[in-house]
DNA sequence: GAGTTTGAAACT
DNA sequence: CAGTTTCAAACTC
């Protein structure tokens, strides 16, 4: 529509910067111009992405500094990109299965968004584009990383394919190799061009709405590209799965609403095409973005390792894209009247009718025909962005902001809430919702995979996807779940408390104008709910500038300001701290920063920790601890204990006992999403105390979860389930709402993690970033230059890629398995002793999260730490010195990291990749490892 | 509902 | 980095 020739410029130019930003600069720009070159006849309708790479381009900087707001700005636009490179990238990063679902979640959520993004396109583009291009700017990868994290829902999944290798080598040489396999599929593109996929798309968009039509017909060029491309994806795609005939409708909106058929290539690709060739497809979709993502599928590893780091910022940018994004998807929905409720639910809270109405119109988009759910739960691809598309696209689209939800948010409403388990049970209708909800909406964006469980989530889940409706839906169904929950104490208590019935929280801010953390629902990420009686109040979505510079300013102080304060702890190990059976081992979780308590004795929820519900740690200052949840001392003893080798054992049983939760039960993820989930876990077991239901919690409101924030979730979520506390929770959770858990878990614990890590990373990450000026490439460029440079920057890249990967390989659900294992593997041969780490991919995270800093970082404790400084923590930020002892210990040491990294590296490859592109990815692996060496 | 207490966040 | 102030939640009455 916009500018073909521009965007085909732009992309190729914006591929090549990307590329260039993300990997080796000189190398890789010749990769890229090749593909760009034999991109471009795709390239029209990558136009629109291209064009937006070249703002971007233009614009350098600024994405770093301010990822959120372009991301938020940029959301709209970049939806359709991100969609599709994320599900593409996902796909390609995934497993094969993974892929098919990737493909037809990502499809489904690329139409949604894709519908969304032109519908709004039409009337932002240009605004847009010029966000766009600022965002671009900032690094392709950077781009990549956005558009994944605007596309928080399917970002979730896909960012835990993306990590990005720090190694530039090596993706230029993927890179090369994905050219190959690019042109390789143009020609595919070009033969199968698959009309069908077209015409599927066309339809679905038609179906979708009439301005979707007309933004396809505008969009001509590009949909005969994208037919061109994504059909062999869509024939693919349907060969794979009949089933998913909707997949082909959702190829075909992915197709359209990006326009570009790159997007849908990736999309597609993915699944049919051997890693290259999803590589290529990726790349090509995401122009701009799919350059990185190509690079991703190519290098395998470095990109996604630079995605992931992209991603960890994304995912701040998401929840903030997401509002933005959801506004304008759902505009773009208008074209489904229910879409448009639900973009005017995102902003405006919508009812719970609006809310049905986005479930059904998101129903029809994703699947008008129930297909397409199943398709999307059945069908492989869903899970990428099932979740979201189940959700509805547009639906799960305006999920995003409640997917922002900080843990911090979470916890708090949760112990507010009292989740308790009979909080649970409501919740597992409400609750649950809500959790599923937030967490539905960050499992769909996180894990594709998880589609099938957000189908059976997904429809409760829908309702709490809309994330705009969040705040009504919450309101008006918190009321009906608080008499429903029979919470009668925490209704008292919520109307005086923060927390509503829903669940989610509310404010009573009168000087803060609700954008500083004292604000709960600011520091949670979430805007304020009309419940809230703040005065003055400017974390509302009309203020959305406000808040992101608000929070920009407050992360720039302290990265970790918004991630989630409660950390599980290395420690899973459940322990009876006889109080309450429910208490959780004081290690299982704990608050990040740690309390500060001299009067409370920790036992009022003056104390964050014991608000929290969970014990008491070595971080804490508090005096005369007697917290209930776990003492401050027995948090000591317990992790001295654990620093024993039946620590290790323990660990190692939990590790399995996890992996197996998460292969199976990866539907934590999505509660886990909701940075309630660590707060869950232990407030599901403080739920004994029934204190608060913690249903709302959920993040009705989140709109931005900064990058650390989502990370942290990530990690909260991941640090849930290792918990046993926390799996017993989310066992609860998953009960409730089994199915959604056991979507989510495909892989979402490693998205979790790797988000934790890029989370951490990307905090510190952010931090070098800045120093460095990585503006453009927050992650991995940063990390990629510094890397050369700097010792930390290398840490940075192998913990990146180590997770990364296992992100990768999570997003497919049989990824998540190998995923965990190759990444578990690497860091269990890290840490090695660390058993804490170990027995829990998710406890990796936690590690990291909890102090703020990897455990690798920590490993390498010395370059961290002075990123560490930076961290909110600082005070306290030296992470436990048990910890760290142990860590180190367990690690031989930074070089260590550094081959765990490379080799973790190698193995991911193969596990996210699809079984076609393995050999390419053995080869970049190889090639991987020889650059590292 | 008003007032007090508390501890985190913000500021210096 | 430490100390102080500000703030809003938690709590009490």
């Amino acid at each position: 529509m916009d500018s073909p020739e521009v965007t085909v410029k732009t992309t190729a130019a914006a591929a090549g910067s990307t590329v260039q930003s993300s990997n080796s600069p000189p190398v890789q720009e010749s990769p890229f111009s090749n593909f760009l070159r034999n991109l471009s006849p795709i390239e029209p309708v990558k136009a629109q992405h291209v064009s937006q790479g070249f703002l971007g381009l233009n614009s350098p900087p600024l994405a770093f500094t301010s990822p959120r707001i372009n991301a938020l700005r940029e959301a709209s636009s970049l939806k359709r990109p991100r969609y599709h490179l994320f599900p593409c990238a996902d796909v390609s990063a995934n497993d094969d299965g993974c892929k098919k679902f990737a493909d037809c979640t990502g499809e489904l959520g690329k139409s949604d968004s894709l519908l969304d993004g032109r519908l709004v396109a039409d009337t932002q583009k240009d605004s847009d584009k010029k966000n766009f291009v600022q965002v671009q700017p900032d690094i392709s990868l950077g781009r990549v990383g956005e558009y994944l994290a605007d596309r928080m829902e399917v970002d979730c999944a896909n960012s835990t394919t993306y990590e990005v290798n720090p190694d530039l080598e090596q993706s230029v040489d993927l890179l090369q190799s994905s050219v190959s396999s690019i042109t390789y599929l143009k020609g595919r593109i070009s033969k199968s061009d698959s009309n069908n996929g077209m015409k599927i798309k066309v339809n679905a968009h038609l179906t979708l709405s009439g301005k979707a039509e007309e933004q396809l017909q505008g969009e001509s060029t590009e949909e005969q590209e994208c037919g061109a491309l994504p059909p062999d994806e869509c024939n693919t795609e349907s060969n794979f799965f009949i089933d998913l005939a909707s997949k082909k409708q959702e190829c075909d909106t992915s197709a359209q609403d990006e326009g570009s058929v790159h997007e849908g290539k990736s999309a597609c690709h993915p699944q049919l095409l051997p890693e290259p060739f999803q590589i290529a497809q990726t790349y090509e979709d995401s122009e701009g973005n799919a350059g990185t993502i190509v690079l991703h599928g190519l290098v395998g590893t470095t990109m996604h390792d630079t995605e992931a780091n992209h991603h960890q910022r994304g995912f701040s940018r998401r929840c903030l894209q997401f509002v933005e994004a959801q506004p304008k998807a759902i505009v773009s929905s208008s074209n489904s009247s229910n879409q448009a409720n639900d973009v005017t639910c995102l902003r405006a809270p919508a009812t719970p009718a609006e809310l049905e109405g986005l479930d059904s119109s998101h129903v029809d988009l994703n699947a008008t025909s129930s297909q397409r759910q199943l398709g999307n739960l059945s069908q492989p691809v869903t899970p990428l962005f099932p979740p979201r598309p189940s959700g509805k696209s547009p639906i799960t689209i305006s999920k995003p902001p409640g997917i922002g939800l900080h843990l911090n948010s979470i916890v708090n409403a949760l112990p507010k809430g009292g989740a308790a388990t009979v909080g649970i049970k409501l919740a597992s209708a409400e609750c649950g919702m809500f959790e599923n909800n937030a967490s539905v909406a960050v499992s769909s964006m996180i894990s594709e995979s998880q589609s099938i469980g957000h189908l059976n989530l997904s429809q409760p889940l829908e309702h709490h996807e809309t994330p705009p409706t969040e705040r009504k839906f919450n309101s008006e169904h918190a009321d009906n779940f608080e008499e429903l929950n029979q919470l009668s104490p925490k209704k008292k208590r919520k109307k005086s408390s923060t927390i509503d019935s829903d669940g989610c929280k509310r404010c009573n801010c009168k000087k803060t104008q609700c954008l500083k953390l004292y604000c709960d629902c600011f520091a949670a990420g979430i805007y304020c709910a009309d419940s809230c009686t703040c005065q003055g109040c400017r974390n509302r979505p009309e203020y959305e500038d406000s808040v992101l510079e608000t929070r920009q300013q407050i992360e720039s102080r302290n990265p970790l300001a918004f991630a989630p304060k409660i950390v599980q702890h290395a420690n899973d190990i459940p322990v009876n701290n006889g109080d309450d059976g429910n208490q959780l081992m004081p290690s299982s979780a704990k608050h990040k920063r740690g309390c500060n308590c001299k009067k409370s004795m920790c036992l009022k929820k003056y104390c964050e920790c014991y608000q929290a519900n969970v014990g008491c740690s070595d971080g804490c200052r508090c005096e005369g601890c007697k917290n209930s949840y776990g003492r401050k001392e027995d948090y000591v003893r317990s992790e001295e204990m654990l620093g024993n080798r039946a620590c290790k054992e323990r660990s190692e049983v939990m590790f399995d006992n996890k992996l197996e939760l998460v292969t199976s039960k990866n539907f934590l993820h999505a509660e886990f999403y909701d940075p309630h989930l660590t707060p869950l876990t232990p407030s599901l077991q403080c739920s004994d105390q029934g204190k608060d239901a913690p249903k709302s919690r959920f993040l009705s409101r989140r709109y931005v979860p900064s990058a650390d924030s989502d990370p942290t979730i990530i990690s909260s979520y991941a640090n849930t389930p290792r918990s046993q506390k926390n799996s017993d929770s989310n066992d609860m959770l998953l009960e409730t709402s089994k199915e959604i858990v056991d979507v989510d878990s495909y892989g979402q614990g490693m998205d979790y993690r790797n988000e934790d890590m890029m989370d951490q990373l990307s905090s510190r990450g952010d931090a070098l970033a800045d120093l460095c000026h990585l503006t453009p490439l927050p992650g991995f460029p940063s990390m990629a230059v510094s890397s050369s440079g700097s010792s930390k920057a290398t840490d940075w890249k192998n913990i990146s890629g180590l997770q990364l990967y296992p992100r990768s390989d999570s997003l497919s659900s049989s990824r998540s398995l190998h995923w965990r294992g190759s990444p578990v593997t690497p860091i269990t041969q890290l840490s090695g002793n660390k058993n804490k780490q170990e027995p829990d991919s998710d406890s990796r995270v936690y590690d990291i999260s909890e102090d703020g800093t990897p455990d690798i970082l920590r490993e390498e404790s010395a370059p961290i730490k002075s990123v560490k400084v930076s961290s909110p923590n600082r005070k306290r930020v030296s992470p436990p010195q048990n910890r760290v002892n142990e860590i180190r210990s367990s690690t031989s040491g930074p070089l260590k990291s550094r081959k765990f990294i490379l080799r973790a590296v190698s193995s991911f490859p193969p596990l996210t990749p699809c079984i076609d592109s393995k050999g390419s990815t053995d080869e970049n692996r190889s090639d991987f490892q020889e650059n590292k060496e």
